[in-house]
DNA sequence: AATGAATGAGCCTTCATTCAT
DNA sequence: AATGAATGAAGGCTCATTCAT
């Protein structure tokens, strides 16, 4: 990857996840890489290219991300790193850009990939059973549901307390 | 409100909700709605005329949806009837286009209005208040981020069983 | 002609003569004139329909203007009259509109319609005749390019001094 | 600047001189230019940025032909040449193009710029001031309403004899 | 690899005009 | 006579994409 597809690539990221897929020209991209237009073309053949390559660099970041919660043994930790996730996310603004670009994908596209999500929710079914909890399934789903919850006040609210918040559901998880 | 009037306001909700404000173009909505695309701007001025219309619409819905639960005396019935609302949104596909751009525009706009759900949280605040629990505040709003995880799955995951999941949240809320 | 039909057309009058014809809308004169779109079609066929009786109503007005000219015996008199005609307009705002209209008509459809100027043309000629001038048909166009000078001047630059000039003239040509 | 831009350059001139800068469309101008609508507006950002891009290369073709006059130092040559600028003008079709839109333009956009006459103005005043007359400012501002005159009627009536009329006051400015 | 010129389709909007009432 | 709904064509402009260099 030369210096140019890479500038190429953050300007995209940003933008994507500052006004959304549709909304961002080419030719702004370009500008804000500071390249020719044409570049984008010769490199990622199209708009839809250029998410594309987005999105795959993003899906090793998620594994990544994954897999230390897959391989926790211990319940709670599961349960606790997966909070924490979201947390670290807010806090590093490259990976805020990210994933606010993930989420807002997701309604620009309609696409809700439930695959990308299955080893989590495989890892919160085991925790939440190893716990005792009487619907393991269901407690996994709802915790999920607590992550798109979070993900959409954090990146779409200004004044949301995302720490105290998560805080607080660390507490109410724990027995 | 003429019959065409309301069939451009009907196809642009549904195609808004569907494709996104911004990737629904003017010349399609007419097209859905069986009509001149010069009609479009004589009775709504401007594209986002036509959303401001279709939003003017929804707020006095969302009123009388929010009446039912801020009247409402019984603490445990607040919470029940404010999970009803999600289930009883999803079987009716007019409110559920409704809906779906609402939280479509959310994440296009970036604009999520806290003040509209202002008088729900204060009335989950209260009925957990009666209720006993410790922290009333936050447990209305991870009720609310529930809500929010809900819409995220029911509008873009293609086999979310949201009358399940409710049922579940339903019984969990019960003491 | 009802007084519908004179709203519209003093509406059309100014707005033409303010915005010029091609970039007034229809629309404009209707809202303007407080009376419905159609209506103007009703009464006047055609956008130019209104521009013909703009005209019509115009070319009397003109013939009064010209008979007071041509009908003068005294040679000095006739050139005398000529410039004081610029000057009455000047001072008339209802009729200054009608005669910018004319001029910026001239310029957008270009058309100078040289048969109008005629009577006056002769007047001049014969005056200069009169007054023993060599080239009397020649002086009668110069005094005729003066006043379209004076026109061109006084419809477009802020701060020209109609008053001032047209009594410079006047001793100009006086012997 | 390219082989194309020139070719719209010349459309546009050519088109808003004969049709004024409101009526021409810029997909006329494209077709008349040979070249596909959108370089337009790489090329010049806007329609009126064509205009602009016109204007500027007037403004100096302008001061070339004032410069003529403003050095020269007989009084009597200066007046001379100021009407021999117009007669020039006249037999160069491309030059005539350019000035015909320069005086369809105060028309549309009713600006008369005095500023870009100031500099003959002034040569004029001291030429009639050098040649004894009177007043010569106000001699001066007559020689620029002839000018006036002679643009209108030279651009807008089909038989005047520029020529002719050129050459009988500058006999009538000789002493 | 990289640029910048060039394109064609589509977008939002305006406008003159027609039609039913 | 008068309105207001409705239309279809055209207008300025943007955008993703291609091509010659």
């Amino acid at each position: 990857m030369t210096e140019k597809q890479e500038k190429i690539l953050n300007a995209a990221l940003e933008l994507f996840a500052e006004e959304g897929y549709g909304s961002t020209s080419t030719s702004k991209i370009a500008k804000k890489a500071g390249v020719s237009e044409g570049l984008i073309f010769r490199h990622f053949t199209n708009k839809e290219g250029l998410l594309e390559a987005i999105s795959k660099e993003g899906e090793s970041r998620l594994k990544v991300l994954f897999a230390n919660i897959v391989m926790e043994s211990d319940p709670q930790e599961v349960i606790n790193k997966t909070f924490r996730i979201a947390s670290e996310i807010a806090m590093d603004s490259e990976q805020s850009h990210f994933w606010k670009l993930q989420y807002k994908l997701k309604w620009e596209t309609e696409l809700y990939d439930e695959k990308k999500m299955e080893p989590i929710r495989n890892a919160l079914t085991t925790a939440f059973e190893k716990l005792g909890y009487q619907n393991p399934e269901q407690e996994a789903d709802i915790l999920l549901l607590l992550l798109d919850g979070l993900a959409t006040r954090y990146f779409l609210s200004d004044n949301f307390d995302m720490e105290n918040m998560i805080e607080f559901l660390l507490i109410k998880y724990q027995e």
